[in-house]
RNA sequence: GCCGGGGUAGCUCAGUUGGUUAGAGCGUCUGACUGUGGAUCAGAAGGCCGAGGGUUCGAGUCCCUCCUCCGGUACCA
């Protein structure tokens, strides 16, 4: 009965993953490929802390001693409030503030690692997953912002994703607040000057809320589509599910400003610039807006960015929270199948952005910043159904079996000269049988075994096993199991003394 | 967070109106084959039937709560 004793129950947090080897070192290159370019922009590494102060992350909710729901957060030893970060933008705002004085202006860094959210796990949704970040801080350039767009662009070709399979959306904050300030002042009851309206602007909280909740909307376009945008804009929309979702109640002129806006589409930047003007040449924000657009484009055409790559799009919003200029993101254009056969896209992938005020929460003075934010995981998944990132089974290539374990210092010797000669090699350290060692070998995904038994020895000889061809092979053996043993096709002998060359031999058929 | 649908062996699933000891395929392991991966054959292991409570003489099956996965929706820095 002593086996009914109350065992530890083996579980993981939902949200969480355990990542196989393969994952792990699929990403690893994928990093490096991403690494690669930020640093040919001249971007260097940055690394913070997991853990910050609540208030650094900017998680209070107003009038409220708790922290935000949406990050995981606990009390440390002095009762002070911290947090898993949940990006790595807010970290490096504290970094700057708190360097900013030995810093040289623009820094360029870039970071990359895990951030922890509380949210809904979904497939391809994690509550801990990895981002990897550049950014720009410390000016006010559009020549940062037009930058980022070429990088995002030139790291999703160097991943392999070519030119058409996505596309660099990009759009200005100021501009939707321009419109914005046209839909508030007609908005019912609300007193409005010219320039008071929007987040940012002088007007009160009632309408800063609606004008979020009108950008909430804008994102949706996407997933409702217009009518569906519309419907939010109004009384509210009632979805498959059932579900009712209240809309934002505005009357139906204002919500003609808004669709107008977003029918507004154009191939070309500079065509799409011509096209807003009319609307939001009203507003001062509108226009600071459109002229940083100007400039952005003017930058990208310098550089030989086009619309191929680069395009203006004047439905992209990105979040809420803290963009105040640019804002862009990569998304992968192409569809897939997923298992159940039905047609799925991967969507946004990157995503960034100009945050001017993020640091002046801790010095009071405007640091002007601009970056992204590539989604590594998502990127990772779509990268393997592209089968642009090889899943190499085996970070060792090779196996010395041990066939006869008092040879077991031969077998050292034979592995030591391997891996001085560059190739990674694994000693079998287990205890079982040779046929055993090669279900080993083969399931680890070596590509060839060494194998040196007394006949060997004896004449000075090791034996090479091609592991992959014997594969092949023996899909066409049959039942005669004794003559595929004897014949053995897949192995070969070499003299001892060259067994390195051997060995690269059979690798190069797999290189 | 809210609405809906699931959870039975490692995986995919079956399990009668509530009724003895919960099954299959695949996979795993062992052996035939102690110097060779596959195939074949023989055998074995593997289940708190998601968890807890309730109804009942009796629950994998019915009821409640929770956990978790899937779909939708909300939120998303």
């Amino acid at each position: 009965m002593s086996d009914k004793i109350r065992r530890t129950e083996a579980r993981r947090l939902r949200g969480f993953r355990d990542l196989s080897g393969e994952v792990v070192s699929a990403r690893e290159r994928m990093i490096a490929r991403i690494r690669s370019v930020y640093e040919r922009y001249g971007f260097a590494p940055l690394e913070t802390p997991a853990l910050e102060y609540v208030e650094c992350l900017g998680k209070f909710l107003p009038e409220s001693d708790q922290p935000d729901a949406g990050i995981f957060s606990f009390r440390d030893e002095d009762e002070a409030w911290v947090a898993l970060r949940y990006d790595l933008t807010a970290p490096l705002s504290r970094y700057v503030a708190m360097n900013i004085n030995e810093l040289p202006l623009p820094f360029r860094r870039y970071q990359v690692g895990p951030v922890w959210r509380v949210e809904k796990p979904g497939p391809g949704r994690f509550r801990e997953f990895y981002q990897f970040d550049f950014d720009s801080v410390g000016t006010g350039s559009m020549l940062a912002d037009a930058e980022a767009c070429m990088i995002m662009a030139e790291t999703l070709e160097t991943l392999g994703i070519r030119r058409g399979d996505y596309v660099i959306r990009v759009n200005n904050r100021k501009v939707l607040n321009g419109v914005l300030e046209r839909v508030l002042c007609g908005s019912a009851g609300a007193a409005c000057s010219e320039g008071a309206a929007g987040p940012g602007g002088t007007a009160g909280a009632a309408d800063a809320s609606l004008a979020l909740n009108v950008l909430r909307c804008i994102d949706k376009l996407d997933k409702v589509g217009l009518p569906g945008v519309e419907q939010l804009l109004g009384k509210g929309r009632k979805d498959e599910s059932g579900a009712f979702i209240p809309g934002a109640g505005l009357p139906p002129e204002q919500i003609r400003i808004v669709l107008d806006y977003l029918g507004i589409r154009a191939t070309f930047r500079a065509a799409l610039i011509g096209d807003l003007a009319p609307l939001v040449e009203a507003s001062e924000v509108g226009r600071q807006g459109l002229d940083e657009l100007r400039q952005i484009d003017a930058a990208l055409s310098a550089g030989g960015f086009d619309e191929d790559r680069v395009v203006f799009d004047s439905t992209v919003v990105r979040g809420l929270e803290y963009y105040t200029g640019p804002v862009f993101e990569g998304a992968l254009t192409f569809e897939i199948k997923d298992e159940d056969g039905q047609p799925r896209q991967f969507g946004s992938v990157f995503g960034g952005g100009r945050y001017d005020d993020l640091v002046k929460r801790f010095l009071g003075r405007e640091i002007p910043a601009t970056g992204a934010s590539i989604g590594v995981d998502r990127l990772l998944s779509a990268l393997q159904y592209l089968r642009k990132i090889e899943s190499s089974a085996s970070v060792a290539p090779v196996l010395v079996t041990r066939l006869d374990k008092s040879l077991t210092g031969e077998y050292q010797k034979l592995v030591a000269e391997l891996r001085a000669a560059g190739i990674n090699a694994e000693l079998y350290v287990g205890t079982q049988n040779i046929g055993k060692q090669f279900q080993y070998a083969s399931r680890t995904g070596k590509i060839a075994c060494i194998v040196m038994g007394s006949d060997e020895l004896a004449r000075g000889e090791v034996s090479i096993k091609d592991l992959r061809l014997g594969d092949e092979l023996s899909k066409e053996v049959g039942e005669d199991r004794k003559k595929w043993l004897e014949q053995q096709p897949a192995q070969a002998s070499a003299p001892r003394g060259q067994m390195i060359e051997a060995v690269r031999g059979v690798l190069g058929r797999y290189a």
